[in-house]
Formats: C-alpha cells, structure tokens, sequence
RNA sequence: GCUGCUGUAGCUCAGUGGUAGAGCGCACCCUUGGUAAGGGUGAGGUCGGGAGUUCAAUCCUCCCCAGCAGCACCA
C-alpha cells in the first residue's frame, strides 16, 4: 500500500492523492468547473503543467483565466509554439529557434528554407489559419524529460541548426525538457525544446483572440554579426474580447503619435535633405523656448551658471578627450578649408586637400565643460561648480535608429556639468534626485529611477567602481528614492565605461517608458584633458565631473509631451492659448479689441474672423488642440463678455473680458512661477 | 548598418504599360449663421532620384535616397 499524497490548497484546506496524480486530477476532484478553466498550477511556488505528476506532498494553486498575469503569459508563449509549429507545418525546411512571450503578445524567429525568401506579411492571413487549425486539433501538450545528447541529435537530424547549437550549450546535468503537440511520435506531433510549462493542449487558447501583427528582422542571439532572422510577431490574448480592447488601444497610440501630431498642430516638419534634424516651425519652437525658458529659471536658482561652447572643435582636442577613438564613427567631421565647388558640374564633390586640418562637430558638451572649468586656477572654496549649456550636439546615429523626434541626429540638451570635490558627490547628486524630481512633477510624469551598474568593458578600479556605485546608491537613498515609489533597480552591466549611471524613466499617459534625464559621476575625463582644482592642503587635486541632464534633449521631451498629452498640452505651453472667434461681422471690431487686450496680458491669442460659421470653428480650433475659445457675437460685443470654450468641455461660459483675461493669466503661469 | 515594407496634390489615400483621380485643405463667390464640417466654382502633380527594358514607363527590372516596423546601436 503506497502513501497518499498531501495536497494543500490556497484556501488551506488539503486533500489525500493517490501518489502519480497531476494538478488536473486535482482540478477535477474539486469539480469539472475548475477543470474545464484550468490553465496551469502552481505547485510548491513554480508554475507547472496542470498533467505534470506531483513528486511528493505539495502545495498547489490551480491557475485560470482569472489569474490574468500568469494565464497570459501562458497562452502567448503557447500561440508562440502554434506560431512555430504552422510555419513548420506550411513550409518545411523552416529552421526555428526561439519564441518567447512578450508583453502584449508573442513572437518567434524563424529562417526559411533556402528556397525560398524571407517570409513576409503577406504570408501572415495563411499562417494564421494554420494556427487555428491547430488550435482546433485541440493537440495535446505534452512534456517529456530528454538528455542533452538525445536533443543535439534530434536538432542535427531535423537540420535545426541554431537549435543543436542551443542545446549544445544547455547545462549537462539538468532536467532538459521538450514539449510535444500531439501524442510523442505519432504523425502529426509536433516538438520544441523548452522549459515550459505550457497549457494542457493546444485547444485551452482562443483561435480568435490573436493576430499575427508584423514581420522584421532579428538576429540570432541578437548579435548583428550572426545570421538574420525573420522573426514574427503577434499578439495573443485570452479571448477575442480582451484582442480587440488591445487592437483599440493601438490605434488610440497611434492618434497621438507625435509625428502625426507635429504635422497636424503644425508644428515641425523633417524632410530628407536633413534627415535627423529638425525644422521647427514657429508653433513648434514656441513650446521649445517655453520649456528653455523654464529650464533656465530652473537651473538659474539651482546654483547654475549658463556657458556657450563652440560648435567645432580641431580634432586634436577630441583625440585628447578620447571621443575621436572611441566616438569618432558617430561624429560629423568637416576640413577646415573653404570648398572649391565646381558649378558645372552639378554632381560633384568638393575635393579635400591631403593636408587640410580637420574639425569635428561636437557630439556632446563635455569636453568644451573641462575647457571652460580649466581656465584659470580653481580653489576648493570655489567647488562646486555647475556649469549648465543649452548645448547644440550632433551624432551621427544609425539611419535606422532615427525616429521622429525622439531619436535625431542634431539635438539640443539641458546639458549641465558639475565639478565637485569627491565629498561632495552624494550631496550633489541628492541635490540633483530632488531638482529632477520637482521639474518632471511640474508635468505631471510619475517617473522610476535605476542604477545602471558597471558594465564588463570599463575603466577603473573596481575598488573606484565600488565607490562610484554606492556614491549613487546613498544620493538616492538620502533623497528617498530608493523604493518601489520610485520603481527603484539597479540594472547590471548597463553603465558607461567610465562610470555609473543614475537613469530617470518617465512613464507617459499610455504607460509607455522614456529615458530621459540621467547623472553620471565620472573620474575619467577630468584626469584625461587634466582637470584640477587647488585643496586645502594647497595641492593639486582630480573634481570629480557630473554629468547630467533633466529633459535630456529639448525634441525628445517635446516628442513625450506631445504624446503625453495628445497634443493638448497644459495652456503655459501651447503655441496657442486661445482664439477669439467671431460669430457675426458686427463683432469683427470687438474681437480685435479682446485680442489687443489679451495680448496685452501677455496671452499667446489669434483672432478667426473668418466668414465661417461658428460650429466650423469650434470643430477646427478644437482639432488644433487650442485650450481655450473665446468666442464673441452681437450679444458679447454689446455686453463687453465673452463665451469662454474650454478645450474637452462642451459646455461654454459666459464672462467679462475682463475676467477672462484673468483667468488665461492664471492658467497661463508656469508651474514654477504659481504662488 | 541589417531584414521586410512603403514613396502618386499641402494632408489621407485610390489607380493604370498609352504622361493621372477622390476626400479634406487652399483661392474666389454666395451665405451673417450662437458652439465639432452651409453651398458653389477654381487652382494645384517631372507619380522620391537615376539608369535600363519597351514604339511607349508613374506602373516592369536594377541602383540610389528617404520614410515606416523591428533588430542591432544609443557617453
């Protein structure tokens, strides 16, 4: 007589089980309710498979779709496999490798058979279909334990290059399991190496809660120098219902892409002879020079002096700096030489002398910081010194990591570097959590905080690394910043080799993510272009050089803002505050009146005394995301008022002119300058 | 930079081996209308650039450029 198994229930309660019984026993004992919305279980803290025995008394959760999280998590990874399999299934000869969830979906890389090209979105409807035809199979899943030897030789045998050389690596000693769709070994069945777990079977997924999205290229490994991949993507769901919330939820981020805005609120406009670089148009700029002037009062009582550095620099200096070595690929460099140009000749180049010097465009501030630090002799009483530059860079990035405004290749930072003794490292850097802090509030962005920690290529000590590192690790924790408030994490080997980074991710309306302010502590750089200050002791001695910045770049932070808001920015920064529309004629000389007035006030008006009917302009100006309409007719002109429609609201106010220039002032003021 | 896709009017897009079309926008005219599109008329295009095939190319082929999606990159 064998011992029953001991099987605890979240609940608490327990129940004896014959010893070989599977989490679905379990399930159907409880009832056939739970057993038919089985996902998967949770045994002893790990998610199983519902069919996977017990080995001894356990703990158990059975998991449904009620356990969002983990059920999600399931089924995409699932509809990966399916993914893989109808690949498989339509062209043979199609090598896989590797297909994980994702955070809306899935996806898997492939390479197709030499005899034919890449797969492309055109083949998507015809593997979709040959997904459900899977799911309805209703295939079962099922999961055995191999040795690495017996994997490398299926993977050799089936000619699954990439994945022999997966397993090959694969620990010796381990449990390695593969997953089955189907019964192991009988025609039709299906198999893939993986850890699992998976649903019961391929029928548990909805057949109408996902949609294979896009194809694109991957690399194997994700290294660039290994063979490209086309890698699918999908997005898979738990029924067709929460597909279809998603699918919405696309197209609402698409709306409010800022590249579509920018043209649409005529903002800014990119075209190909620049490619990179922006041409703000003046509704664009006016919220750039909105925010600089922010910036400014901001950095200005922060204790930071503004400086202007050339833009080119002899490419002698950038040698010293250590850019031209190890930058020089990313920099724009130009013959300091004035062109001789052949009009004739349209196609042509200008030619460069053998032995013209040569400038280089400055790809960050930095150098030109030390430079302007080392001019004259600096004391200890003098530390620190924060010097803060509106600076001009250009890097000359991948052409296809170009996106829009949020990756340019000329770009404008709230640059600023502080030299400090090494003492004063943490109160700086606490200072700096406390400013940054303040600045993203003031736009309403909840934001997380990481420590990116020292990466494997590096220079320094580790014993420096150790330092610079907790030198970090307390400015945040004295500015209280280190907690899940703040999303806190320390991100191994993410960090410049020079030093370690403090990261600020804003998170938008829509929860996405952007990188954008950062502190950096550095120790090489002032040691390479010989920066010193005088100490106490009247020797010479190393600052320690902080690099930072809030907004990051003045286009990438205008690109988030836009998104941000939809392109209905906070009125202190819309190009346009408001726009007196008329109703009547009769009301032209009244509108220029109230536009005089608000102008006077200091409020950014524009008149429509167009010869369009009111609904005309409410619907244009609301489209062009104005905060505020003011629109006046016979009655308002006699009243001396205007009809006040704010931008999201439907209903109108009546008030004096005067009373609605008050209240534009007010909502007009920026954050920092509110009472 | 890599893979795939795309490039036609200011914008969004349709279309064809015989040098082009819609809607919106724009201009002009009518309309003076009370809170999300009043009506009419008209202007506007080297069909991304270059080469090739063809009697003929916006359309087919090749090369280049840019954009988009990912990847890789991102001090």
């Amino acid at each position: 007589m064998t011992e029953m198994l001991t099987i605890r229930l979240p609940d608490g309660s327990v129940r004896e089980m014959e010893p070989g019984s599977t989490p679905a026993d379990v399930a159907a004992a409880i009832g056939p309710g739970l057993a038919k919305a089985a996902l998967s279980a949770r045994v002893n803290g790990e998610v199983r498979d519902l069919g996977r025995p017990f080995e001894g008394d356990s703990d158990l959760a059975i998991i449904t779709a009620r356990d969002e999280a983990e059920a999600l998590e399931l089924v995409r990874h699932d509809y990966a496999h399916v993914l893989a399999e109808a690949v498989q299934a339509l062209w043979p000869g199609t090598q896989i490798t590797f297909g994980p969830a994702t955070d809306d979906g899935f996806y898997y890389d492939v390479k197709a058979p030499d005899n034919r090209d890449p797969f492309s979105v055109d083949d998507l409807p015809q593997i979709e279909e040959a997904m459900r035809e899977i799911i309805r199979a209703d295939k079962p899943l099922v999961r055995e334990v191999w040795s690495r030897q017996q994997l490398i030789d299926k993977w050799r045998a089936d000619g699954e290059s990439f994945k022999a050389e997966w397993a090959q690596e694969l620990p010796e000693n381990e449990e390695l399991t593969v997953y089955w769709s189907g019964q192991p070994g009988s025609d039709g069945a299906w198999l893939d190496m993986c850890r699992g777990p998976h649903l019961a079977s391929t029928g548990k997924l909805d057949a109408e809660a996902f949609k294979l999205m896009r194809v694109a290229g991957a690399y194997w490994r994700g290294d660039q120098k290994n063979a490209q991949l086309t890698r699918i993507y999908g997005t898979g769901w738990l029924n067709k219902k929460q597909l279809t919330a998603h699918l919405t939820r696309l197209e609402e981020a698409a709306k409010r892409d800022h590249r579509r805005l920018g043209r649409e609120m005529d903002l800014f406009h990119l075209q190909e002879e620049a490619h990179g670089s922006v041409f703000w148009h003046p509704k664009g700029y006016r919220i750039w020079r909105e925010l600089e002037a922010y910036m400014r009062r901001r950095m200005d009582s922060s204790g930071y002096r503004e400086i202007k550095t050339p833009q080119l620099m002899d490419v002698r200096q950038w040698t010293q700096s250590g850019h031209w070595g190890k930058y020089a690929q990313n920099m724009f460099a130009v013959p300091d030489m004035v062109p001789e140009v052949d009009e004739t000749d349209a196609g042509s180049h200008p030619s460069v002398a053998d032995d013209a010097a040569w400038m280089a465009i400055k790809p960050m501030n930095c150098p030109a910081h030390v430079l302007v630090f080392k001019q004259g002799i600096t004391s200890y009483r003098d530390l620190p010194i924060r010097l803060g530059e509106m600076g001009c860079c250009h890097r000359n990035e991948p052409h296809g990591a170009l996106h829009g405004l949020m990756r340019v290749r000329q770009f404008t930072q709230d640059d600023a570097h502080i030299f400090c003794t090494e003492r004063q490292v943490v109160e700086e850097v606490r200072a700096f959590c406390a400013l940054a802090d303040s600045v993203y509030s003031d736009f309403g962005f909840s934001y997380h905080v990481k420590l990116a920690l020292r990466p494997d290529a590096r220079f320094g000590s580790d014993a420096d690394w150790d330092k610079a590192e907790q030198e970090l690790r307390d400015a945040v924790a004295e500015a209280g910043m280190a907690n899940d408030d703040y999303g806190w994490e320390e991100l191994p080997g993410e960090g410049a080799f020079y030093a370690p980074k403090l990261e600020w991710h804003l998170t938008d309306a829509i929860g996405r993510t952007w990188q954008v302010g950062t502190i950096q502590g550095d120790r090489v750089l002032p040691e390479r272009l010989d920066a010193s200050y005088v100490g106490e002791d009247g020797e010479k001695h190393r600052p320690v050089m902080l690099h930072r910045a809030i907004f990051g770049s003045y286009e990438r932070f205008i690109g988030i803002l836009i998104e941000h808001f939809a392109g209905r920015l906070p009125v202190w920064l819309a190009p346009v505050q408001a726009v007196v529309a008329t109703i009547v004629s009769d009301a032209d000389d009244y509108a220029r009146e109230a536009v005089t007035r608000l102008e006077a006030a200091g409020i950014r008006v524009e008149s429509d005394l167009r010869n369009e009917k009111i609904n005309y302009k409410v619907r244009e100006h609301s489209l062009a995301k104005v905060p505020h309409l003011l629109v006046v007719g016979k009655r308002e002109a006699e009243e001396g008022s205007v009809a006040v429609r704010t931008l999201g609201e439907q209903q109108q106010q009546v008030m004096s002119l005067d009373e609605a220039i008050a209240m534009l002032r007010d909502a007009a003021t920026p954050p920092d300058l509110r009472g």
